[in-house]
DNA sequence: ATTCTTTCGTTGCCGAGGCAACAGATTTGT
DNA sequence: ACAAATCTGTTGCCTCGGCAACGAAAGAAT
């Protein structure tokens, strides 16, 4: 399969994913022949990563499910979604000189671009839309960045109190007014905490006057001292 | 001050910086001034960036020491330390369009370099060593994330044994033994756990046989049942 | 060798929060 | 509108692990 025939087949899928943003589509299959594009199938369940590797792929999901896993079998196996247009194996390419904690396999039959994005860190002089999407890269990075940050100090709280509170303040607020996007079942997933101790929590914090909640909103009263 | 007075005065620490990695230094001066360099002085105890700030610096700290500091004044301040050489901001660039939940402030008086790593994200065309240096980023940034990442699990593991094993299988091991780059109070910290709680665990992980251990290494014996 | 400092093992206490179970409330589908 | 499903509040139980305190070990420094 060509870059042409990449394009013309999945198209639509490359327009949506973050990577290719404000990249005209015409440039795509020049851009695909840089980064070394390959589609290749897999069937169900089929390895892509295993860990220990030390050659890491990336690619994008065109159609079907892939799920990236820590660890094969032990302790609280973190499964992580990959689905159509999703984008896996960024981070990972630059552990390159280490191996892989993770693996990742295929969910259901799928279709995968993988792309060399080592090309980076080669002597090539890219230009123009290689430049572009060097940048994505580095945005989608970044943004992966800042939410495992977030997500990390909100984990660190020792109390869920704080994980609560650590959670409120990491959110947009207007006049102290959070919107949760969440129901309360989710938050505490996303808290990594239980369901019912959380609203036991919150109880105990509009009680106390920290905070008023209708369900959607929580709106923040008082500020912890310093 | 201008490009060429820095790159005298600072090359060497510039040097030793990961973004500059690979870069021939007679280029160093064309890339500040690409980068928008710009030196500032700080005294004692001055704020860089504050929270809820749309407009997020970058750069590397020449001299003194900064710290950056998660909320002004409650729930576990955590607070990363940023010394001579330390880069900072690289993965808020990102996040322009938002707001800043962290906030940087000079402990020492400092010097630092200001650059704009916006510049990645424009229309200009870079070439070369530009191109090195966003590659560098990208490679810092990519590793920062698996760090964060990494770490993340560990923490989201609801056990202490859990996050033990976590800790131990996200490092690297020669025949199922870890050599322990901390001592047992340093390895509490980073896991987050308490100190005579890790070592009552560990104790107990030693009586079941799960691992061995002579305090500067870990054995794994037993893998926990899928 | 001896003193000082840092680290590690151990132990008792106890409170935060995980878990389970259930009932009322809210949402969804038909 | 009604039934089914999902979500939230509440409560009792009990364990994991935080905290404090202490003494032994192991380095470091003199």
């Amino acid at each position: 399969m060509n870059e042409e025939q990449i394009c013309r087949q999945y198209g639509e899928i490359l327009r949506k994913c973050c990577i290719f943003e404000g990249i005209p589509e015409s440039e795509y299959a020049e851009l695909l022949e840089y980064l070394r594009a390959e589609v290749r199938h897999f069937g169900e369940n089929e390895s892509i990563l295993k860990i220990g590797d030390t050659k890491i792929p990336s690619g994008i999901v065109l159609s079907g499910r892939a799920e990236q896993l820590f660890y094969s079998g032990f302790v609280q196996a973190d499964e992580t979604q990959i689905g159509e247009g999703d984008i896996f194996g960024t981070a990972l390419v630059c552990s390159e000189p280490h191996e892989s904690t993770v693996k990742i396999r295929t969910v259901t039959e799928c279709d995968i671009l993988f792309l060399d994005m080592s090309v980076f860190f080669g002597q090539s002089y890219p230009c123009g839309s290689q430049m572009r999407i060097a940048a994505n890269m580095m945005r989608l990075l970044a943004c992966q960045n800042i939410f495992l940050d977030t997500k990390l100090r909100i984990y660190s709280q020792r109390t869920l109190r704080n994980k609560v509170l650590a959670y409120l303040y990491s959110m947009p607020s207007e006049n102290g007014i959070v919107k949760l996007p969440f129901n309360q079942t989710k938050l505490a997933q996303f808290l990594g905490v239980n369901r019912s101790a959380l609203s036991r929590e919150l109880g105990r914090m509009v009680d106390e006057g920290i905070i008023k909640t209708d369900g959607k909103t929580i709106e923040i009263i008082k500020k912890a001292a310093p």
